[in-house]
DNA sequence: AACATTCATCGTAATATTGCAATATAACAT
DNA sequence: ATGTTATATTGCAATATTACGATGAATGTT
């Protein structure tokens, strides 16, 4: 179907597959690097340094913006990406919780 | 497209974002956290224990299996499903690189 | 041998994702 | 006002994902 059947699953296997879906394009994960690494947050390079169209990119933004990671303000003219770094630092915890917690006690 | 550019990115974030892929499903988180908490791996119970349908979950199966993370043996009559330990913390020192090293520098 | 059980695979339908051209919007510059 | 620049939105095509019924293959049971 193409849709998940999420009524299944526990709220914390969905908010980690969230966190995860978001990381799971690699274009995403470029803009997120490169917003990150920007010491004055000047953007929309960000098309040029990832290398596709602008509404792809625009498209991307919109994902990592509705998973919490995204903020912005103008600077000067221009208008300015930002990680939310403290969201960002909740997807760290909720993928560090789910991998220590699920140490394999087989085989 | 439906298909992703990744040409156009690094072989890092691929396999990132191959990595998450794995995680970007709350049925496939499910099957991780229920295989790894079996002591003796007696499996499928999945079925039982995700609530979806057989050929979906072998289907899920077959995702962790491609990405590695699944190792397997006959336990006398059953088959036994189990996380490759090694390639799990692969995936985990890849992910905590990708969080500390993306630290943002601005804002 | 006949049947049951377990799991993989095939086929298919529904839905989601990815990507871009075209267009819209908003702010600034001339 | 008109043009320019930066970003968002819309519409669409191609592909991927999710889910399940039906079927197949392998093994164990009777």
């Amino acid at each position: 179907m193409g849709a998940s059947k999420i009524s299944l699953h526990s709220s914390e296997q969905i908010e980690l597959a969230e966190i995860a879906k978001v990381l799971a394009h690699p274009a995403r994960v470029a803009i997120l690097q490169y917003i990150s690494k920007q010491e004055n947050c000047i953007c929309n390079d960000i098309v040029d340094e990832v290398g596709l169209s602008q509404p792809t990119i625009s498209q991307h933004l919109q994902v990592i913006r509705k998973a919490g990671l995204l903020r912005g303000n103008f600077e000067g003219r221009n208008f300015s990406y930002c990680l939310d770094v403290e969201r960002f630092q909740e997807f760290q915890k909720t993928i560090t919780s789910f991998f220590n917690t699920t140490t394999a006690s087989c085989c």
